[in-house]
DNA sequence: ATGAAAGCGCTAACAA
DNA sequence: TTGTTAGCGCTTTCAT
């Protein structure tokens, strides 16, 4: 009631101090507890306990901001994410990544910024992570080697001495040479297509992209070389390649399917934005799904919240994100640089959802 | 090539006493040019040119962590989000205001930290946000008064004095009696009410959730004052309410409605994810959309990506993120709390797209 | 096993 | 108009 007593912790959080004086020892002490050096057998069994219990009483915790400030690391790393912003819900995976990449970060009392649009590129965006005092950067599908390599010219580093660790997600820069966590289409794709065969189909559509980057490679050789597996081939016809994963390639390449003397009777698309042009094709010339025709993607971004919902190729985007950031503070962490540049590759896996279906034999 | 100078700047991020040196200034100087206090005349033009010369060829810019320990607030803010991260895309409203959060508070040069999943409730909220040092608090939609009133009571305040600020979004707890910020669905619906009847529709049926937090309520009263309005009304068959936002409730309620004797031309669905779960019951029944039935949702989260994209009452998610931002920074940074609660409420708007269509006569 | 002292990089009072 | 001083809260040698 009355505010002007003389040693009152008062309203504020209290600090290391106020433990060490109600525990009846020095802040050190309380340092040397609370973080519990790795021969924690500096301090006795009963200041221990004195200290801890006295933390709990006054509900301490220690400034994660004085903890930086001292401790020479911000605990924070930055995310730039790909420069897609645009496509709000037709391509959800951008979003998933940024959640879980924070997750992950957040598991580990990290702080992650995410750069925004307009800082995304030159000049500006090493300023901006450079101002943030960033430990580590993690990028998701930069456009250019430029990008990444800007970063990492603008050190020798911002923190101490070395260099900021730097990963990059799904579609790489290989060129900037960084540790990479990226995804095999292979095992998906193998499934899809034996699961398609199994179900009696021959004539077997690919809508993909014609990119040279080995992402984009990926889904279309791994399509052909699953098919050979079988015996089957792909006519030209049915390899259908747009320059874009937007919806409506999808739809065009599907009417041109459709529009085939003989018409295949399962559709394999190289993403879940395919998917949905197709579907709004099939049901345009209304081609059952998958009753006429049997339907998988790839991607699995949100294929299963279509009607019907797709069968599709899985990604691990969390493991993914996990692995970046475990990957990233790891190396930022770890007193001396690693040697090899680490490469991850996770896998995918085949998802059967209500889009195939048997051939029909009429 | 010789590490052992003396005075080298050497490989470190430059600091203010760089800065100072280098322009033959105080380090105070250095902070009060790059601060511009108020009456920011206090340093003469000659130096201030300079320092700020210097500062820019050293490519300083201040310790953000530094900073945050001798100002007493660390430019964080805590954001909850709504107990709802099980249905990824079926609702993207949660990671929507969770980016636009993250944005706005960026262009304010504040960090967002976002309360995971398993810290969401109980005393482990407070103990995050405490631990944290947040400045301020943003829930979105919570599930309960107490969990608002916790984290107020958790204060007399884990910084400085007085109370940490918190405001609500979208679906608050009023009986909480913090700031909120809300959407008015007035507007939007007495629009898409308009339009249907415009287009010749008296048959207009509603699906709907039966809760009674003022967010449902509105959406429910708002429709059938809307018919009201234009002399109609809404018979007890075609006003179908479920227990929740789900994809079911909407594909059984189209259904009931689509067994009805006299089935309606026009459906007005209170979600997004009715509306995908009518759309699907409507796509098995053969019922057209719009040539048969027109469909409008509310939320506009997905909807224009749907086939077809969906009549829609648009919400202002980006603007209901900003302006909790804006409102929660404003009360941070201001000395003296305000007498009075904010109550921000946005309006919405109608979208027009591809589902909506003059009655058949036929 | 513990405490004293120094200082991370910055800013705000107070002097000059 | 400018510089000096004194910390913010913490951790880490280095003594004891």
């Amino acid at each position: 009631l009355d505010e002007n007593e003389e040693d009152m912790p008062s309203r504020h959080q209290p600090t290391s101090a106020d433990v060490a004086r109600k525990a009846g020892v020095s802040r050190a002490t309380v340092s040397v507890v609370l973080n519990g050096t790795q021969g924690n057998m500096r301090v006795s069994a009963a200041t221990r306990q004195k200290v801890l219990a006295v933390a709990a009483e006054l509900g301490y915790s220690p400034h994660p901001v004085a903890q930086a400030l001292r401790r020479r690391q911000s605990r924070v790393i930055g995310f730039v994410p790909r420069s897609f912003h645009k496509l709000p819900f037709v391509l959800p995976i951008p979003y998933l990544l940024s959640i879980y990449v924070a997750q992950a970060a957040t598991a580990l009392r990290y702080h992650v910024v995410e750069v925004d649009d307009a800082s995304r590129s030159g000049d500006e965006l090493v300023r901006f992570l450079r101002s943030r005092r960033v430990g580590g950067v993690i990028f998701d599908a930069p456009d250019t080697p430029e990008a990444v390599r800007r970063v990492i010219a603008g050190q020798p580093s911002w923190l101490g001495e070395g260099l900021v660790p730097i990963v990059q997600l799904m579609r790489p820069q290989f060129a900037a040479e960084t540790p990479t966590i990226t995804v095999d289409a292979r095992r998906g794709i193998d499934a899809a297509i034996d699961h398609l065969v199994d179900l009696g189909h021959r004539r077997i559509a690919f809508i993909g992209e014609s990119g040279a980057h080995p992402v984009d490679r990926a889904r279309r050789d791994y399509f052909l070389a699953a098919l050979v597996r079988h015996g089957l081939e792909c006519p030209p016809d049915y390899f259908q390649l747009g320059r874009a994963y937007s919806l409506e390639v999808g739809y065009s390449c599907t009417q041109v399917l459709l529009g085939l003397p003989e018409r295949p009777t399962a559709l394999f698309t190289a993403s879940d934005t395919y998917a949905l042009g197709a579907l709004r094709a099939l049901y345009e010339a209304d081609v059952r799904v998958p009753d006429r025709m049997s339907v998988v993607s790839y991607d699995d971004a949100f294929a299963g919240h279509l009607y019907p919902p797709l069968t599709s190729v899985t990604q691990p985007l969390k493991e993914v994100a996990t692995s970046a950031v475990s990957l990233l503070i790891d190396s930022i962490e770890s007193v001396e640089r690693a040697k090899t540049i680490a490469q991850v590759v996770l896998p995918t896996h085949l998802t059967v959802r209500g889009s195939t279906a048997a051939v029909r034999l009429s």
